[in-house]
DNA sequence: GTGGTATATATGACTATCTCATATAGATGA
DNA sequence: TCATCTATATGAGATAGTCATATATACCAC
């Protein structure tokens, strides 16, 4: 669960504001490469997704029209079936290259938290969870 | 892993503008979880070190005083030795425990890239650099 | 036919993070 | 005096995300 950590947090300025995730656009691109969608649907695959982003609709909606917008994606209303129209979202050219060039910079920033994750412990290894044995 | 885009990025809504990284402030509670430092002297730490955010001057001081106000380091002013007055930060208790809830937080994001790297190679294993064997 | 619920899309107000440009000022040397 | 390095800081604006709320269709219960 990315929500809670143990003991709560010290206060504000603590990651729960902080970003070093979300990323919604590459999972919309991603997901929207398997198979065309409308938004609902996508917010229920995300929400089904272990690792995906928590999917707010108002995100989401706001999203998927700005990445329509860059050419990245373009929609069709669909008006048949149950319940309300639904707008149909399908990945286009521009947008598979955009995923490509997400999946690189994706790639590079998991590498950058490894450095970080590396320096941390070289700091401090064994001094958490109560445990201070190599204590500088 | 992929190179090269062909054209460098499709445009805007590309990485070049999403987040994904940044993480501005773990890495000061970092440098300052070693030693106590001013705004410049942490701004070339950082551009020494390889996977650190890009250190603009502006967000650099702004999120040091940012920090402070949140009780998560404090200063003081340094009027000794060459040049102008140095603003020298060192971190508090509760700075060292927002450090450490941040080092989970980026584990956990580590985790979810990696999540996301496994779906898209599962879709897209094979298939860039010009060479589409199992184009779908 | 009214009310409740699930489906579906959307906007408004707000915050946090980041980028780029620019302001200010002490110290040093030409 | 002027340029440059050191050092801190503000302003404008873009981007990403959160939370609350508005709108409307369809269907079922009563």
């Amino acid at each position: 669960m990315p929500r809670e950590i143990g003991p709560r947090f010290p206060g504000p300025g603590c990651p729960r504001h902080g970003r070093v995730s979300g990323f919604l656009q590459p999972w919309l691109l991603l997901l929207l490469s398997r198979s065309p969608a409308h938004g609902y649907e996508l917010r229920a695959q995300l929400e089904r997704n272990e690792g995906a982003p928590p999917a707010d609709p108002g995100l989401l909606y706001r999203t998927l029209r700005q990445m329509e917008h860059q050419g990245l994606v373009r929609s069709a209303w669909n008006t048949e079936g149950a319940g309300p129209a639904r707008r149909v979202y399908a990945i286009t050219p521009e947008g598979e290259a955009c995923l490509h060039a997400w999946a690189e910079r994706i790639h590079e920033t998991r590498v950058r938290l490894d450095r970080f994750l590396q320096e941390y412990q070289a700091h401090w290894s064994g001094e958490r969870n109560g445990d201070s044995t190599i204590a500088g």
